[in-house]
DNA sequence: CTTATTAATGTTATATTATTACACAATGTT
DNA sequence: AACATTGTGTAATAATATAACATTAATAAG
């Protein structure tokens, strides 16, 4: 049985948003967008942040302090997700490729440790850029 | 010919202290622990940080905001790291995995991409905190 | 060795990202 | 209805990081 079929209102109107736009973008971007909703207070915008990517819905790309709604239905699952990122024109994508998910999800490290959770960011320059 | 064989005044105090921690520690808890030394503003720690990111010495865990000695020589080389994170003690390891490192640096994604660095950071609990 | 260039420093101010604390409302369960 | 859980609203503040500018130290080029 999945469990929260349905979003309250603030995460709907701040999903709908970050699945808009469609690329990675800054809580404090999404609040002055979302202003015109009724969202007032950062904290709005992050409780609605923090119940998405628990729920899998978006991604927080760590080391860019930004969110992007999910591409690939098996995160809500799996909590294991791959980026790649351009260094020149931050250009992000999600990375599906079975192969990778499933290596990275068996690995188990020296001391035999398994995880229920990695985020792998791949950083070089996208095809535009790297013709430039 | 290896570049950057001696560190700076500000750049040593900060990597002293970050090997002498010998766990993550954020760039403020750096600043107040090397005030004694005369490093007075934050913007003195985050420089020296950068630069022994970019050189290797340190990693920066992402999802932690904090920063770690490198333990992995080839590092300084290859920008490719990876680390264990306890989502309990938030224990942080690197871990140095021959296999992993190899099947990662050659990693190429749909369209051929090939990436110059990652980071990846797996999370589970530690062997401590799982018997508890 | 002196001039040019690059890298590092010192300092103040400020921008950006994220959380605490508290009061209250909506929703789901028993 | 009573209770628990989840979500909301609001203000204040904490934590993380950078901009801008003046100066000094280190390196390398002539």
């Amino acid at each position: 049985m999945l469990k929260q079929e349905t979003l309250s209102k603030n995460q709907q109107i701040v999903l709908d948003y970050i699945e808009k736009v469609n690329e990675p973008i800054k809580a404090y971007s999404i609040l002055h967008n979302v202003q015109k909703k009724g969202i007032k207070a950062p904290l709005q915008v992050y409780r609605a942040l923090d119940k998405l990517v628990e729920i899998g819905k978006i991604h927080k790309i760590e080391s860019r302090n930004a969110f992007v709604a999910c591409k690939n239905s098996s995160c809500q699952l799996s909590k294991a997700t791959a980026f790649s990122i351009c260094e020149s024109c931050e250009e992000v994508s999600e990375i599906s490729d079975n192969k990778l998910s499933k290596y990275l999800k068996s690995f188990q490290d020296k001391a035999g440790m398994k995880f229920k959770k990695y985020n792998l960011e791949f950083f070089g320059l996208c095809k535009k850029c790297s013709i430039k």
